[in-house]
DNA sequence: ATTCTGACGTGGG
DNA sequence: CCCCACGCCAGAA
């Protein structure tokens, strides 16, 4: 008994593996932002944790991270993709309008992942 | 073990 | 809205 198979740090599921569960449920031409992602792991103080699990996300296709903005509707992380405004271009490409690194009518295209689930 | 960083959030002015 | 400073936590060197 007590055989251990896994030390499982607090979760079966890593924090990056949790961030990337509620990526994937942001829904088509929608958008929510790191703290709100933070806030339904239950760990709303670890908004940058988020940012840095997308980060890690490099090369996930089931990861849409250019939905993830920051709380001020700005694409905080479009630097982090390939092309210099192709996080943009996405974004636009679902209907979401964004000047100049700022998506507009943010709060209409707001998703809650903690309201919707 | 320590140190630094980072795609954030919040509060005050 | 802007700017400044602090907190926060997980991962990499």
């Amino acid at each position: 008994m007590g055989v251990k198979k896994n030390d499982n740090t607090s979760s079966d599921t890593s924090f990056f593996d949790r961030v990337y569960e509620v990526a994937k449920l942001i829904p088509y031409g929608r958008v929510t932002s790191y703290g709100a992602i933070a806030k339904c792991l239950g760990a709303a103080r670890s908004a940058r944790m988020v940012g840095w699990a997308m980060n890690a996300c490099g090369g996930r296709d089931d990861v849409p991270a250019h939905r993830v903005v920051n709380r001020k509707g700005i694409l905080t992380g479009k630097h982090h993709f390939q092309g210099t405004n192709l996080m943009q271009q996405l974004l636009e490409n679902e209907g979401v309008e964004v000047i100049d690194n700022q998506i507009q009518h943010f709060d209409k295209v707001f998703w809650d992942p903690m309201k919707e689930l």
